[in-house]
DNA sequence: TGACAATATATGAATATTAATATATACTAA
DNA sequence: TTAGTATATATTAATATTCATATATTGTCA
């Protein structure tokens, strides 16, 4: 309840937009879960040409939802938000064998 | 945990991206605040015209997040969907003096 | 019934989103 | 440096969203 610093409707609406694709949602349950992971397992795992796929993490990642740290060659993403995370968490996801990251 | 009937990914998706707009996440949380609202508080409330409002409420009709019923000549709405409920509890919104419905 | 109040629907213009293809950039290793 | 791998960005066409204006529908009451 420290009011002052929590998001303002505009910007949870901006945040509950983001997470409003199927794609994205699929990838930030799955960052919730694996804590982190990069471009090309996400790529691999969802089925999705790689420019889409850095597409939407660019929209996550302006929502401020996630961020982005090379390593190497590659670019790991990890979820930046922390009332998103309670968002997530806090949903009685039914997977139903649907695939994630 | 009754997996079974929770909404999918698919599901989820589709109710955060109607969340996902300031009026419509606005008369939301006003409904899970205030149990029902009629149409023409939310158009005074909110400041916009009434058939803006009409399309906002049917695009949560449609995704299962309200519903609406007669109570004379006005039409009441209410929330229909439990988790929704929950997604919106759980969020720390900052108000800062922003009028609901 | 007619008039009015409350709400819904139709239409259309402006704008935004989505997703694909092509291309550019950044890093690593030889 | 060059080649190769991983990722980002640019561009664009198709589609969807937003929101306003005009109009239709539904219910109430005299």
């Amino acid at each position: 309840m420290k009011t002052d610093k929590n998001p303002t409707i505009n910007e949870y609406s901006e945040i509950l937009k983001a997470l409003g694709h199927p794609v994205r949602l699929k990838i930030v349950c799955g960052l919730v879960k694996k804590e982190t992971c990069n471009v090309g397992t996400i790529v691999e795992k969802l089925s999705i040409p790689q420019p889409t796929v850095s597409q939407h993490l660019n929209i996550l990642k302006n929502a401020g939802i996630v961020t982005g740290y090379r390593k190497g060659t590659q670019v790991c993403y990890k979820i930046e938000n922390a009332e998103v995370i309670k968002i997530i968490e806090n949903m009685d996801i039914n997977f139903c064998g649907e695939k994630l990251i």
